[in-house]
Parts: C-alpha cells; structure tokens; sequence
DNA sequence: CTGTGACCGATTTTT
DNA sequence: TCGGTCACAG
C-alpha cells in the first residue's frame, strides 16, 4: 500500500512549508499540533479521543466533517496508524469525494494512500472482490442496477407462474432489499414476512433470485454489504485479518446506518480474537427482528446488561471506532436507515465516550431558534442545544397564500427582490417535500426568465442512455451476463422482440448456456423468421468483432466504436425528442470517464458504485431540490414553501409509520431550517392541487411548533413587507385575518383546540405538548434559554413505543376480524396485518392501511 | 414486432 | 393532472 508521504507534510493550509520540527514535534509541546487551532474545545475533544468508541453528536452546521478529516489527520500525524489502517465510511460517493478533498488540503497527496476511505458499499464491494470465490463469485462479478435486478425477478415471477400484475416484481424487489437492508439472508426471513408476497412464495423467491444471482456472477447493491457479513461470519480468520488491519473505524453520518451496515462495522470494530474465536454476542446472533423483545429490553431502562455476553466479552474488547452523526437529522427510516444505531450507540459499544457538537457556524440565531424548537417536539432523540455566538438575523417568516399558484409567484417575486438586493441566485434555494410540487416553480421559473437548476432526480448512471451504454460494453466484457445482453440485444430496433429472447431463453435454459452462446446456436439452426435471425446473427457478429478488437484498441475507443457500430448513437441522432441532444451529450461524457480507468474490467468493476449525477453547476441559478437532497447543503436563503398537512407532514408517513413518522417529518423541518444562514422563508397555501383535483388544506402542524419569538408572519408577496412592488392584487389576502400579526388561521385555531385537548396521544398522531407556548427571546439569551428548554426534555433515552415497534418489526398485538375503532375513520375490522401496519374494512370510509398505534380495539 | 389508446395510481432516494 | 404500463390492433 502507498505509504503516507512525511508527517511533516500536515498542515492546516494547503501549503508545503518544510515545518522544521515537524507535527510530532508540535504535538508534544502544549499549544498541540497547528492543526488543532481552530477548533472549538469539544470539535478538539473528537479529534484527540482516539482510543476506544467514540461517538460524535454533530447537530447541523457544527463543523463535523472538518472533526472527521482533522481526526484523521491527528490519527496519522501522531503515527498511531498508517493510511492503509483507516477505514473510513461514508453514504454518498459525493461525502466520500469531499472527505478526500479535505484530507488533501490538510495532508498534501497523501490521500492516495488512503485506499479504505469510501462509501460502505464501494468498500463492501471491494471487500466482497478479493474474497469472491466464498461467495460463489467470481472476482469479476457484476454489480446489478435496479433495471437488471426487476429483470431477473420478473423472470422468476414467469416461472413460478405468479401472476406479476398482481405481485409486481417491482415489490419483491423492494422486500428483498429490505430484507437485505436488515442482514436477512433467505433462511433468516421471518416466515411471517416471507409470507406476504405470492401467497408465501416470498422466501422461496428470494432464494431463488440469489441462486440465480450466483449463476449469473452478479451481486446487487444489498449483497456488497450482505456476502461481507457472511463471509466474516463463517471465516473468522479472514474476519481477524481485516479487525488486524484497520487500527481505526471513522463512520461518517451514523444515523442514517441501516441493520446490515451496523452488523458489519460491529464484526470490524470488534478487537481480533485471539484464540479459538469467541462468538460475538448480542444483536449480532440475531439480526432476527422477530425477536422483538429486544427492544423493550433494551427500553425498560438504564440497564446496558441488556447485552449480558456483549458486556462481558466486549469491554475492552472494541476497538477504535468513531461515529459521527446527528440523531436530529436521521429522514431515511422510510429505506431501512435504523435512528435505533445511533440512539443506542452507548449500549452498543460500552463505555462509548459521546461528545456533543453543538455550537452551530451556520445560522442566525433566529433562525437556529426556530429549528431547534420545532426539533424539542420530538421524543426519540438524545437532545442536543444548539447554540450560535451569529447574531439574531432576520426572524423566520411564514407566508400565507391562496394557492399554490399564489406561493410560488409570490417566492419568484421574493426572489428577483432578493436579487435587486445584490443575493446570488446560488445562494438562493427552494427544497420541497414531494418531487411534484417543483413544477410550479419551474412553470413560473421559465415565465421569469429567472434561472434555476434542479437538483437530485435521476442519476447519470440511471439514464436509459448510459445504462444501455454499459450493457454493451458488459456483454463485450463478460459474455455469460444475460442481463445486459437482454437489455440491449434489440436496442435500437432490430426485430428482435419478446419472442425471440422467450425462445433464446428456452435454447439458453436447455443447453445451460449463456443467452449469447444460445444466440450464436439458434442462428445456425432455421428456428427464428428469416428476418429475425440475419439480425442476430449480425449481433452475434458484432460483439464477436469487438471482443477481438478489445486486444488491441483503447477501452474509450472500443467504446466509441462499439456505440457507433452498433447504430446506437444514430438511433439518438434521429430522435427528434427534446432529449435527445443531452443524451447524447451524456454518452460522451461516459465516454471521457472512462479514461480515469486502466482498462474495460476496471472501470465496470467501479462505475456502478461510483457513477454520480453531473457536475456542471457553474452558473448562478435558483436551486430547487426536495428536502430529502438538500441535507447536507446550505444557502443563505432558504424557501419552504408547502408546510401543510398532509404534504409536511406527508399524510402517508402518517398513515404508514405514525408516531416515528411524524418525528421523522418533523427531523425533515429541522434539516430543511438549518440549511439556511441567514433567512428562512416558510409558506402554506390554503388550496392546493394534489393529483388534478383541488383540495382545502390546513397549515402544518409544525407551524404551531415554531417559536413566536423568533418567527415572524408575513403577508402574501407583493404586499407591505418590502414596500410593495404591485402588480398582482393582493388584495385577496387583505379580508384574510389570517394574514395578520397573529396565528388566528383555521388550521391555528384547531391546532389549538387539539393541543388543549392534550393526552390523547393514539388519537391523531399529534401530541399533547404542553410547553407550547413557551417563548423564546430572541437569541441573545437563546444559549441559556435553549439549555432549560431542552434539559427538560433530555429525559431517560427511551425511544417511544412505534419507533422501536417500527424498526424491529415486531408483529402487530392485533389479530385477523380484530373489531377496532380508528379517530378518523370509525368502527371496522382488521382483514390484514403486516407486521405493525393493519389493514382495516372500515364500516363507513371502506378499506384502509393504518399504523395499529392508531387503533384500539373496539 | 411495433405503434396506439385505455387505465391506474400517485413521497422521500443512495448504492 | 399527468405519466407510465398494458392490452390490442395492424
């Protein structure tokens, strides 16, 4: 492995100045190393706790990615381990590319020496590659994207004839990466779950499709992680090589870490046994969800001996683990992430040091105020303060408007007053809750002129154009991969349709061959039409061709060719679709990326994990993006239009996950406030169109949430709050009390009524709280004040009933023709259960999906 | 095998 | 409302 340049080399600036008596030196005198300096006392407490777990509390804006690449810096300049002996994971391949960023700043090029920084599933995968054979791959393997995978399950579906209208493989696909998600290998399904697709058929589907996986020499993104856990789990000794390996563990955004991914950092973290390998206890055994006693274990108390074995062999026996995340900012329970890891991190890794980042660089007080308030709504948190030495700022305003027409005119006029102001359109932001409500701004965006980028949507490496590339170059690299033959062996139109591939499928499945071998005999056989088989047969040819011309021709060339030939590229050039151009556009740049990789083999082995959206965004533009992409992100300004009930929060998270819903929703407010530095702009619209159909909507319950102080309601565009600018009348708000100084809206006043109501918790999902009206003055007090607020609510760290029931899919207490009563929807009978969720015939509002927290029985 | 109309169903997204 | 999927006709 490259060894580290020169310790010397650490500097806190970019610049080699030949640091005469090097960081060593430094270090041991008392000021410490210079780039220790500037950092605050507990960001410096996380960078130099260096032995045992440590987990870091890292409220948003508190600096945590500067803690995770100084540490390492600290790591490696104190020589407790060389580059090669950190592992250091992150989510996104874009957090993994910054990290390396900031190491290079601090470190000059010693990152290349850095081979395990990455994401969980590029270093899964890399893992999974020397050890392939163990899981019945080859080193080679391919990694599926979610087209292929669909594919594959849709054949299986065909031949278990399970009618896929009615058992989408989409669904299936969507339950095994669950069960992934969750380090269930087929066998470890509960029966329960497995049940619920095809009338039982569920499991025995998911072990097919990995057998299948097997013969093909492909794995999905869910086995990267999965075949890991395996492969440590029946090899202890390859298991002890990596624990011998990494001397330190640095998790980058634990919160969002789902079951598979903690069991595979705990069989890392673990210390390497020395003898006869001693079992690892606790969850590890069990990543079993049925055994849902667990977590009221795990909840009853203060009692860490939960873990009885763990305790005993553990202590001590952890090694140097390092989590960085914020339990505030855990959106993505809906796709497996577990709050659970981060909540319990403590019991997890004993005597587990938590350090809390809680001075905030971002925000404005009022604005931190505001966030930090709405976030105090929720119970299953550890709690944290945040706190700002910025001054106030500009409160947060809440804007009112008819529709949602109404709101995004009025935010694209907000906007262009922004930029009379001197504000760069980069600096100006847009996140939304769902996806579709972007198009108004967009529709109102073009009629401005005004520019804007979206962002998120689909990723380069999902566009038809670029997977389809790919297909070609994997049939020229790996001729067994059926998949990829498939998806491009009549694209662009060849007259090959789905008759042909059934009867190749049946030759291949015959002979057991791959389909490109079955292709190469049928066309010497008169099976196929003419017509049909001169086309394969010119396809067969082709690859033929270029599989030889691989030898002796450059990968991006071959590239090049094999689109030309292949009538790929002219089957866009013809398109006449507005899309067409960027399509095209995109294959070259499939093209150009190729040339960061040696050779065809290396650069499929890694464009799958390691594709990402374009960059481009070099010019000012208006960002619009959902709050979901946005986290991570800041801009001075910062637009929330939306805050409705049933969009935020999402009715269907409600329905769905209750109570661990709504506190996910309410983390979606927080993450969306802290984005922004200096002004947060909140709306509602009263109507709004949802599917076609007008609706009456009811502002967010998280308006009430807000802080009064530190919020301020502003009337609907165009109006006094800037002077006034004309144009649309908006005279229609003026009737409108709503629109006043106070919260006297419809939606206000029955948030009212329900909080006075109180205690009626199961009823609709909305909590009695009681300190409501607690004001906040204005930031300057906001440190002390904050800190009463909040240690009143940092009580014992139990986690409310749903979330655990949530996450560890503990069946539901209800059973089948169960007679329940629901607030909303009246009297009914249960005719469904799926873990927690029930499915109710209602006597009057008719079949119904619902959380079984909401019902009692009747 | 391909192009056209009816129908259904609608969050959030990374790897 | 809109867009994707599916059955059917050519």
């Amino acid at each position: 492995m490259i060894r580290m340049t020169e310790p010397s080399k650490i500097t806190s600036v970019p610049d080699h100045q030949p640091a005469a008596g090097g960081i060593a030196a430094r270090a041991r005198a008392s000021v410490g190393p210079k780039y220790l300096s500037g950092l605050n006392p507990e960001q410096r407490e996380a960078v130099e706790t260096l032995d045992g777990p440590v987990l870091v509390l890292a409220g948003a804006g508190t600096g945590k990615t500067r803690v995770l690449t100084t540490r390492i810096a600290h790591i490696l300049s104190q020589g407790r381990a060389r580059p090669a002996e950190i592992l250091s994971v992150t989510f996104t391949n874009k957090a993994a590319r910054e990290m390396k960023h900031r190491l290079g700043q601090m470190l000059g090029h010693a990152v290349e020496g850095m081979p395990w920084l990455g994401t969980f599933h590029s270093i899964g995968g890399r893992i999974l590659r020397f050890h392939a054979e163990l899981a019945q791959l080859k080193s080679n393997f391919t990694v599926l994207d979610v087209d292929d995978q669909v594919r594959l399950l849709k054949q299986l579906l065909q031949a278990e004839n399970i009618d896929d209208k009615r058992w989408p493989a989409r669904m299936l696909a969507g339950l095994i990466d669950g069960w992934k998600n969750r380090g269930l290998m087929p066998s470890q399904v509960p029966s329960g779950e497995a049940a619920v697709f095809a009338n039982g058929k569920g499991g025995k589907l998911y072990a097919s499709y990995q057998e299948r996986l097997k013969i093909l020499n492909a794995a999905d993104f869910g086995d990267l992680l999965l075949e890991n856990i395996r492969i440590f789990r029946e090899h202890p000794d390859i298991l002890r090589q990596y624990q011998q390996r990494f001397k330190y563990i640095l998790v980058d955004e634990y919160q969002d870490t789902n079951v598979a991914q903690y069991l595979w950092l705990r069989l890392l973290s673990q210390a390497p046994a020395k003898p006869a390998p001693t079992v690892i206890p606790g969850r590890l055994e069990e990543p079993n969800p049925e055994s849902g006693n667990e977590s009221s274990a795990r909840d009853s108390g203060s009692a860490p001996a939960a873990h009885p074995g763990m305790t005993a062999s553990a202590a001590g026996a952890t090694k140097n683990i390092c989590c960085v995340g914020d339990d505030d900012q855990s959106i993505y329970g809906w796709r497996g992430a577990e709050v659970d890891n981060i909540l319990r991190f403590d019991h997890d890794f004993p005597g587990a040091k938590i350090i809390r980042l809680e001075r905030n660089y971002r925000s404005t007080g009022h604005i931190l105020a505001a966030a930090s308030h709405l976030i105090a709504h929720n119970e299953g948190r550890l709690g944290k303060t945040l706190r700002t030495e910025d001054q106030d700022g500009e409160k947060v305003t809440v804007t009112g408007s008819w529709d949602s027409e109404e709101e995004a005119r009025g935010i694209g006029e907000e906007i262009e007053q922004l930029q009379r102001r001197g504000e760069k359109l980069n600096e100006i932001a847009i996140l939304v809750r769902a996806s579709y409500q972007m198009r108004e701004f967009e529709d109102r965006f073009v009629t401005l002129g005004l520019p804007y980028r979206v962002i998120g949507g689909p990723r380069f490496y999902e566009r038809a154009e670029i997977r389809d590339a790919l297909a070609y170059l994997r049939v020229i690299n790996s001729p067994a991969d059926d998949l990829a033959f498939e998806r491009i062996v009549n694209v662009p139109k060849r007259g090959l349709g789905d008759a042909t591939v059934q009867m190749l499928h049946d030759h291949a499945r015959k002979r057991r061959i791959p389909l490109f071998e079955a292709a190469r005999a049928v066309v010497e056989t008169d099976e196929l039409k003419p017509k049909a088989r001169g086309s394969l047969r010119d396809v067969v040819a082709q690859f033929d061709r270029w599989r030889a011309q691989r030898e002796v021709t450059a990968h991006t060339d071959l590239a090049q060719i094999v689109l030309d030939e292949s009538g790929y590229t002219e089957m866009w050039q013809k398109d006449r679709s507005a899309d067409a151009a960027g399509r095209l556009e995109n294959l070259k740049e499939l093209v150009r990326s190729m040339e960061e990789f040696e050779n065809l083999q290396g650069f499929l082995e890694h464009i799958s994990l390691v594709m990402d959206r374009e960059g481009g965004a070099e010019e000012d533009a208006v960002s619009l993006m959902t709050l979901h992409s946005a986290k991570g992100l800041e801009f001075d300004n910062v637009f929330l239009p939306g805050w409705e009930e049933g969009l935020f929060p999402s009715q269907r998270t409600l329905d769905e996950q209750g109570r661990a819903g709504l506190e996910e929703e309410r983390r979606l407010g927080h993450v969306g406030l802290t984005r922004a530095r200096r002004r947060a702009m909140i709306y509602f619209a009263t109507n709004r169109r949802i599917h076609g159909t007008w609706s009456t909507t009811i502002p967010s319950r998280f308006l009430d949430e807000l802080p009064a102080a530190n919020v301020e309601i502003t009337e609907s565009k165009g109006g006094s709050a800037w002077g006034g600018t004309g144009g649309y009348g908006a005279s229609r708000f003026d009737d409108m009390e709503a629109f006043g100084s106070s919260y006297t809206t419809p939606g206000w006043q029955r948030a009212q009524a329900n909080r006075n109501r109180g205690g009626a918790r199961s009823g609709g999902g909305y909590g009695g709280f009681e300190d409501e009206t607690a004001t906040f003055s204005s930031s300057s007090s906001a440190g002390p004040d904050f800190g009463s607020f909040s240690s009143r609510r940092r009580g014992p760290l139990t986690i409310e009933g749903e979330l655990v029931a949530k996450s560890t899919g503990t069946t539901s207490e209800f059973s089948l023709s169960d007679r329940v009563f629901h607030q909303k929807f009246g009297y009914g009978r249960v005719t469904k259960i799926d873990g927690n969720k029930l499915t109710i015939a209602f006597d009057k509002a008719g079949e119904k999906k619902v959380v079984d927290s909401f019902v009692q029985r009747a």
